[in-house]
DNA sequence: ATCGTTTATCGCCGATGGACGATGACCGAA
DNA sequence: TTCGGTCATCGTCCATCGGCGATAAACGAT
């Protein structure tokens, strides 16, 4: 894979006349919306950065079921991946989070300012 | 169908130690992980309160997918149903998306704490 | 070279999501 | 009553998700 997660779509289909706003903000939050992905977020942030297998023996799901979440997350630009050695290692990007929040903030506000 | 999103369970399924916290959370934002169902929210804030029609114009879906993705709001409890003679009263709850903002945030901001 | 560990990916499967059209209920107006 | 508009629900279809085991690649250590 090359790189960003937004590069051509990888967006959920939306209807016509959604803002593409919408869609970035809800595939980021597509990204959040699996209790096992906020664990595992907390997990790495927690830990700083970790490989998959430490996850994998956090949690009881199989180690393809833990890749697939971190590659989800990564994608969503969420958590960074890098691979050292034989390993691979995964941060949480903090700011990419913190911008998540700001977004859902952002569209709170929007919908109390407009009454 | 009988009732509340929450009464058993209602939320994705996790793995064996996730934290109970993380499901509801997760419930919630996958309730907003959708691009239309994000404008709707918009768009009923915007007008205050909408009936599912008007919802149905301003998007090009169908009624029936409309009041599908309605529904899915009013049971994340983001958005609130009255019914006012055949129309339905749609109004987003503003402190119920408050909430999900300060959950983000507070998941967040506790990825940054332990650092 | 061989083994053990770690990882990503593949294929499969059941369940869920999202879209639609059709239908029937409800209600106001004619 | 009948008609038109609004709505929720049902059934269907297709795509995606989420889980798993199996496999192969990569790499360090023996």
């Amino acid at each position: 894979m090359t790189e960003s997660p937004f590069e051509t779509d990888g967006c959920r289909p939306a209807p016509r006349n959604c803002a593409p706003d919408s869609r970035v903000v809800a595939a980021r939050l597509a990204a959040l919306s699996h209790p096992a992905r906020i664990e595992i977020i907390k997990h790495l942030s927690a830990s700083n950065s970790c490989c998959c297998r430490e996850v994998v023996d956090r949690f009881d799901l199989a180690q393809s079921t833990v890749s697939q979440h971190l590659k989800i997350l990564v994608e969503a630009g969420l958590v960074r991946f890098e691979p050292d050695r034989q390993r691979s290692r995964y941060a949480v990007d903090h700011a990419a989070l913190a911008d998540v929040s700001a977004s859902v903030a952002a569209l709170v506000n929007s919908c109390c300012s407009g009454r």
